[in-house]
DNA sequence: CGTTAACTGTGTATGGTCTACACAACGTAT
DNA sequence: ATACGTTGTGTAGACCATACACAGTTAACG
């Protein structure tokens, strides 16, 4: 919340770097953008982005519909707020891997994660790469895994996009696939609609059970072969040019030290402690509105 | 339009299947669901999914919103009904490949056509693998491509599932690119918030200009590497189990039938036709309706 | 043929969404 | 002390999906 430049960044993304103008005048503001964004996400975990909505938010934290729009220019802003929000920051247990292979697998997981505790994230329209630091911090450190590969810059991008990519494909349709596995719609139903003669090569799919998931999951099968993939591509970037390796500046290369871990450790307690806070806060809100209906009629 | 069986469907896909019950008793109907979807496709298309609501459906169509749920039981049957239209049959000539490289990036690249053509389709939220006869179609292409292969069928499925997942993704992020290649955001003006002390990695990877297209396009790389992933496995597979070739019933694989290619060009050139005079029956409409108001007021 | 029951398109009404705008109270800069 | 920007609030408008009651229309059944 620093007094920093507005700059020419749109007020949502400003927000995010937390280098949005702040007022100097004016009655001391009751409300903060940190706890605005910290009610919406925990309404949206617990019943689902749609629930998500400024009256909703207002009231959860006792106040009224239009005082949000004074800390967030339009619903969108909170929307991306809360993106932000939900993706958090990459776990640094992704650095301890010591192959690529290993690292972008733990780097996969840890933003399946993420989509597991926040389904909502996949609710949330993409309006474009997002420009936020927590979202950076992502591509950071999956271009971080793949720094000692011989893959040139734009490769490495293009790499953990792929990955991002094929990471929230299997969120988002993991997500509805539900206990049965395979097909949500009455399986039993589509048989006689998905005929042989309209389906030749689908329909025997269907029959032999390729939808029922008995062995790897379509998508472990697919994360493979992406890694498959990468890995005939990094062996062929390393015979030809063996010793292309470009590191970024080693000095820089710090993620690994261990104050930083710690320092970001605590942080992380701190920023639970304070969501912990901030719900027995709005609970404690919303018990005392209830008294006050009581007492009013 | 057939009156078949309602069935346990839900209603959406029963329409979809076109097995939805149909009345017997009561008025003519003056609407039917294909003009309705195809008006809601019409304003979607030009102005995008927003833009489509059970009113401005209902009024390009010159009748009143409610009459619409007489033929769709909620929107998210017309949503449904609209993914399947937009997304249309897979192109014949993704059969004319002779190797499943060929075949799959035909695929592929027809996939993405859709999505060009009717970029609101990633605008609808997923609710699960669509059921519907279309979408069905479109993996019964994917899986004819592979059906020289030695995988099984559950690797198939999962190969499929795979592309049209990073298919997806590509026309996702490539929308909101923009002409400017990289980031749609100020990219000088983030320069100074992604700072290498921050982001270590990708701090000099944006410096690099590793986010300025300049060679092989994010998504080009990544559908390579997919399919180097894919034919890894498969030359795996084939070392494995040489004959384990198991193709479907030859006497279904009609596809490529020429008479079916015929039949299928004729039903397509019909309902581009029909497409044509629908557009021009609204245009009518509309104008109809506009003197109407004039001479009433 | 007459009656009945189902179905049609319509009009009205409800409860929800986001947000523009005017207001009085407040606090800092001048 | 005054002026001005900012605060949270209340009201109101423009949309949205859709539940329900209505009169007119058609096919099925006696």
């Amino acid at each position: 919340m620093d007094t920093g430049t507005d700059g020419d960044l749109p007020r949502g993304i400003a927000l995010a770097w937390g280098v949005a103008a702040n007022p100097q005048r004016g009655p001391r503001r009751e409300l903060s953008i940190e706890g605005i964004v910290d009610a919406a996400v925990s309404i949206a975990d617990s019943d689902g982005l749609s629930a998500v909505s400024m009256a909703s938010v207002a009231n959860a934290l006792g106040f009224t519909t239009m005082s949000l729009y004074r800390y967030v220019s339009a619903k969108d802003d909170l929307t991306l707020l809360m993106q932000e929000a939900g993706v958090g920051l990459p776990p640094l247990s992704i650095g301890d891997s010591d192959n690529w292979r290993d690292g972008l697998t733990r780097w996969y997981r840890a933003f399946l994660d993420a989509y597991r505790a926040h389904p909502w994230l996949l609710d949330i329209p993409i309006e474009g790469p997002p420009s936020t630091p927590n979202n950076f911090a992502w591509m950071d450190a999956g271009l971080a895994v793949l720094a000692d590969t011989p893959l040139d810059p734009a490769e490495r991008v293009s790499a953990v996009l792929l990955l991002s990519g094929h990471s929230r494909w299997e969120a988002q349709v993991a997500r509805f696939a539900g206990e049965t596995g395979g097909t949500p719609v009455p399986l039993e139903a589509l048989a006689e609609l998905v005929t042989p003669e309209q389906f030749p090569f689908l329909a025997p799919a269907l029959a032999s059970g390729a939808f029922s998931a008995d062995g790897v999951s379509p998508f472990e099968f697919g994360f493979l072969r992406i890694l498959d993939g990468l890995e005939a591509h990094i062996r062929e970037r390393a015979a030809g040019r063996p010793g292309a390796t470009s590191k970024p500046d080693p000095d820089l290369a710090f993620a690994k030290d261990e104050r930083v871990r710690n320092a970001r450790d605590k942080v992380r307690d701190a920023e639970a402690k304070l969501r912990d806070l901030r719900q027995k806060e709005r609970e404690a809100v919303g018990k005392a509105r209830e008294r006050a209906v009581k007492l009013d009629s």
